[in-house]
DNA sequence: TGCTCCATACCGACCGGTTAGTCTGCCGAG
DNA sequence: CTCGGCAGACTAACCGGTCGGTATGGAGCA
């Protein structure tokens, strides 16, 4: 038997990061303990700190994940064949899904930027940046064939979806009353309706 | 001369309050030492231990503070004599205002809520709540009327909103191109053409 | 096949440093 | 004299990270 699973048969690395995540989540970064983490996932620190540097390295893989997550889906949805209003609906719309779907993941990242070093902070910026620019294109491109109002700036727009998105984490309850499909359609819809000329 | 100031004239409690609220901002709450808190508002802990309890006492006085300035404008713009439209522009507007004005204030509420003790927690939970709730039946009113779409319950166009008010910490500059009133336009707009029927 | 040897994976006691909160006592105003 | 208002040394509890040690499975060789 190898030494990196146990009855589970979860290599110890993804154990620890998922332990982690949902401490996180939970209690926050700096509440959290690294003996909690080790704890929960069965290990030791021994294990932690062979596998990452530290415990803010441990935030950063959980940031990594996210943003790579959530890069690939938007390019898959913007660079759809059709018309520019139906790509925006569907991506606007996936963002709520996933982010439901990660509802771990959604509540620490913004509660838990400042907690990265500065570097990897700069680094997580730089891709939370270019997923804005590529939402943003997507309405800028619909605004110049008429199709969306002009009347708000594009990245103002960008920001006011991704609020509620951001805001998610705070109210939504899967025991509630609304699928996560229903609701990532009225918050879509709503952008829409926003955009309406 | 009292000793409950220095040479500013403004009272220690407050000081040791605009000290913690600027900290709590700038680094969070777990990172922010009560030492540094002290130091900042030119006092030692025997004086915060006089008049507050406790760290997560300063905490909480910051949430009562924002909750009663905001529970307070909205009820003046919500009551009102003027046609639903307008009271809930109004209302939409003042808030991201007010948010802005208070940018420290807004980034400790969402991002510190687990810091503060269950049963705090539980009674700021409250005020909250009949803060959503003001604001919905604004929505509701509307809605009857026939002026508002009701395509989108009323619950998620209030959380849809309050997403991006809640969002405005992470990406507002005050250096930034737009002032605090264009900002609130904008946003107070995106929201009323959501809701034309 | 059996044996040696070593890289990898992990353990857990330990360390330096920090923190919230306490407590004794001073000091000036009334 | 007394009492609110504060100073600041102190403590007990952690916390992140280190480090010497141990077990295991497979590579290489006879």
């Amino acid at each position: 038997m190898a030494r990196t699973t146990d009855g589970s048969g979860i290599p110890v690395p993804q154990r620890l990061l998922a332990a982690a995540t949902r401490l996180f989540a939970e209690r926050g970064y700096d509440r959290t303990s690294v003996q909690e983490i080790v704890e929960a996932a069965g290990v030791t620190k021994g294990a932690l700190y062979h596998y990452f540097g530290s415990k803010d390295d441990l935030l950063h893989e959980v940031y990594a994940r996210v943003l790579r997550l959530q890069q690939e889906r938007l390019d898959a949805f913007a660079g759809a064949d059709a018309p520019v209003e139906k790509r925006l609906r569907d991506a606007a719309a996936d963002v709520v899904v996933t982010t439901i779907d990660n509802l771990d993941d959604a509540s620490i990242f913004f509660r838990s930027m400042h907690h990265l070093s500065p570097e990897k902070d700069k680094q997580v910026r730089a891709e939370r940046r270019r997923y804005h620019e590529r939402f943003r294109a997507l309405v800028e491109e619909g605004q110049r064939e008429g199709v969306f109002s002009t009347a708000t700036p594009a990245d103002l727009v960008v920001d006011y979806h991704f609020g509620s998105v951001h805001h998610l984490s705070t109210w939504y309850r899967p025991d509630g009353p609304l699928t996560p499909q229903q609701v990532a359609g009225h918050l879509a819809d709503l952008l829409l309706r926003a955009l309406r000329p």
